[in-house]
DNA sequence: TAGTCTATCCGTACGATGTAAGGTGTCAAC
DNA sequence: GTTGACACCTTACATCGTACGGATAGACTA
């Protein structure tokens, strides 16, 4: 972890001798939103949405929390714009031609982003306006465009888009509603079995036989399980055009 | 130390009728985990996660804040503990034996139940630790007892459990990510309406023509949409003849 | 009846948060 | 120089979660 660069430079310097003006501009890197932006979103990749405070990012970036305030709104307005900065990593795969491939593709590219950083899901979840800037917009028009050559109606796109972004939102945020802080599968994996050992088997019979499955099986398989589902059934409604 | 013993006793809730086992009631209904969560939730619904501090339960309670601490360890809890007041309010639709209608209902169950309280879903988000209280493990039994029914492997129960979970978590997150303040689908409706207007329309062709039909669609309808597909890939995974 | 125990509740206090208001320093243009 | 614009800092405040200790009121002993 590449600690902040200079954070002290202005301790004990007597106040002006006078000297050449030249050399003696701080060569901090200048304070921007995109900087800020960045050093929020790895705070909170690496330690959490709580460890996103104004103080820390600004010590983060060698500058009292009062500085952030000259180039965002508020605090409000930096988590918004984590997603921006998420939402630009998106690699739009290389399309094929083949539409289900394409797509498949797609979903997987999306999942792949928020998985690489699980905590948008509940920025997305506490998110108070719908998106705007064009760097959550490019994705979604994407997404538009290719579910749109399978033969689909225009409704059909839209209810496609919807069903897909929300399989594939709630598939992560099912994944990663338990961020095992040690190592990832592990304690998961414990904790579903000693579920199971302590649950009242006349109660929960199920629960009991498919929580160790559960707790086994690996979440990417089970993605392109609920892609299939989806898929297939799209593939019957634009096949045959129903209605 | 300043002992004014005028302040007040208690202004909340009258008597009641307070009848049943003991005779004697204390002029105040005692606090209890149960009435601190309810609270909780009750706030949670009407004002938003933010508004659910501890000082405000108390208040709401008729309490000190540092009251609450002796019914729940910390307000993580209160949160924890607000996802188990709305599980146990899940209502098992009746059973017909027609697998699919029975799947579906209790998917359209559980979206209400999210529907209901919006911001669990946030809860769900943030959630540290893993259901295992019997609130929320019930309606996962029940799932797992009916999805059983449809003639999948049990590797495909977990996952279609994991298929369908997610789809609904994602629709009713996406759903609900703009919490229009206002009227419901008015502002919605205008922004998208909006936004469509504003946007390059030789960068973003699809959006320009299809956010006016996502403002315009209804989320329920489109929720059955995406239930649709995962129950028709579903059929087919199970050799089972449509209906 | 008096005395002790224990669970519950209150009051106060501390550190951390987001941010309003105003101060300090540097630079470009006059 | 003087000035104004701008980036940054300092101070201050209300509010948050909660640690700690004192008060109180049944319930239980005697």
């Amino acid at each position: 972890m590449p600690e902040h660069v200079e954070h002290l430079e202005n301790v004990s310097l007597p106040p002006e001798q006078g000297d050449g003006e030249a050399a003696s501009r701080r060569h901090r890197e200048p304070l921007t939103r995109e900087r800020i932006l960045r050093a929020a979103l790895q705070v909170m990749d690496q330690e959490g949405l709580e460890a996103v405070t104004m103080r820390r990012l600004g010590r983060e970036l060698g500058v009292e929390a009062m500085s952030l305030y000259n180039h965002v709104k508020d605090k409000e307005a930096i988590l918004e714009g984590i997603l921006e900065v998420v939402m630009a990593e998106f690699v739009f795969p290389e399309e094929t031609g083949d539409w289900e491939a394409d797509v498949r593709a797609g979903a997987r590219a999306w999942r792949r982003l928020m998985i690489a950083h699980p905590t948008v899901i509940a920025l997305f979840a506490e998110s108070k306006h719908p998106a705007s800037s064009p760097e959550r917009l490019r994705p979604m028009e994407w997404a538009f465009e290719i579910l749109g050559r399978g033969g689909l109606s225009e409704v059909e796109v839209v209810r496609a888009f919807r069903a897909f972004g929300g399989y594939i939102m709630g598939s992560v945020l099912n994944e990663v509603a338990n961020p095992v802080p040690g190592m990832g599968d592990r304690d998961h994996h414990a904790e579903h079995m000693q579920l199971a050992g302590e649950l009242p088997p006349t109660e929960f019979p199920n629960l009991v036989r498919l929580l160790p499955l559960m707790a086994e099986c690996d979440a990417e398989v089970d993605f392109e399980f609920g892609l299939d589902l989806l898929i297939a059934g799209l593939r019957a409604k634009a096949n045959r055009p129903a209605r």
